[in-house]
DNA sequence: CAACGGATTAGAATCGTTCTAATTTTGGAA
DNA sequence: TTCCAAAATTAGAACGATTCTAATCCGTTG
């Protein structure tokens, strides 16, 4: 099989987003997309991307997951001030914080229900609804 | 008034902490607990301080938040990676953010409602739900 | 294949925060 | 009071995550 036929479903995904299909888009979004939905930072991605032997400078990871945020394939999520994660599950849901480690978890969708949201002041308006369950262990 | 009257509320406060009331800390307590709830970095109560000609360092601006936080005096709250905020509001409530500016607002404590909370993982104990509804103006 | 513009890169720079080690202040004991 | 030990403050260095710069590379289009 070849590389083009391999990666055809992520090229053709980036190139929807309006992004050209280099080699290191294609790489890491092959990491990111393929398997289970993920809540990643730029040191974990780059450190995979390193380990994966894809050579990808940690400047392109971050220009390449803000990219990805932007075209809608990814959602920043800050529960810590100083780091940020990018969650590959881009639908409407909620998270678990879990506070020794740090790391993030799903909440099944029905799972949390928010009812009566208010208004916002001054005719704003909502753009995301984030809620985080932080939780502790032992 | 003496200036020992006039603080006494403040360092009953402290001492109530545990914590010795020092002339940087009643002022900086003075400046965060008067008048109405508050969202403020580290940064933005330096910055007071010194237009109140209160000289402190930075680094016991970033001590006193955290001490005042671990004594249940302040709230801290990441909306962003890179900079926290502090809720001089320790009540059980939940915010608005504002894309525009980055700043946050209370939730009137009514106006959100998160009925059904899941179960977490592992044995994991929820120690605080966050919503933050994030608003975009214009 | 040429060429233009977008993408990548190494490394420097920036930013918020934390750390270090020296100095000052506090509160209690004598 | 005076003295001391512990606690608090401080300047400045260090840190970790992120962003910037400006040189080089590569994808796309003609
Ligand atoms: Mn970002
Ligand atoms: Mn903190
Ligand atoms: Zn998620
Ligand atoms: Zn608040």
């Amino acid at each position: 099989m070849t590389d083009q036929k391999r990666y055809a479903p992520i090229i053709g995904k980036l190139r929807d987003a309006g992004l050209r299909p280099t080699r290191q888009r294609i790489a890491l979004a092959e990491l990111m997309f393929r398997g289970e939905d993920r809540h990643i930072s730029a040191e974990m991605l780059h450190n995979e991307a390193t380990a994966a032997r894809v050579s990808v400078s940690l400047a392109t990871v971050y220009n390449t997951l803000h990219q990805f945020t932007q075209a809608g394939l990814l959602r920043e999520i800050a529960v810590e001030a100083g780091r940020s994660y990018f969650d590959t599950n881009t639908s409407d849901h909620h998270h678990f914080y879990f506070e020794n480690d740090g790391h993030l978890e799903d909440v099944a969708s029905n799972d949390v229900v928010v009812s009566s949201l208010p208004t916002p002041p001054g005719g704003a308006k909502i753009s995301r609804v984030d809620v985080v369950i932080r939780v502790r262990e032992d």
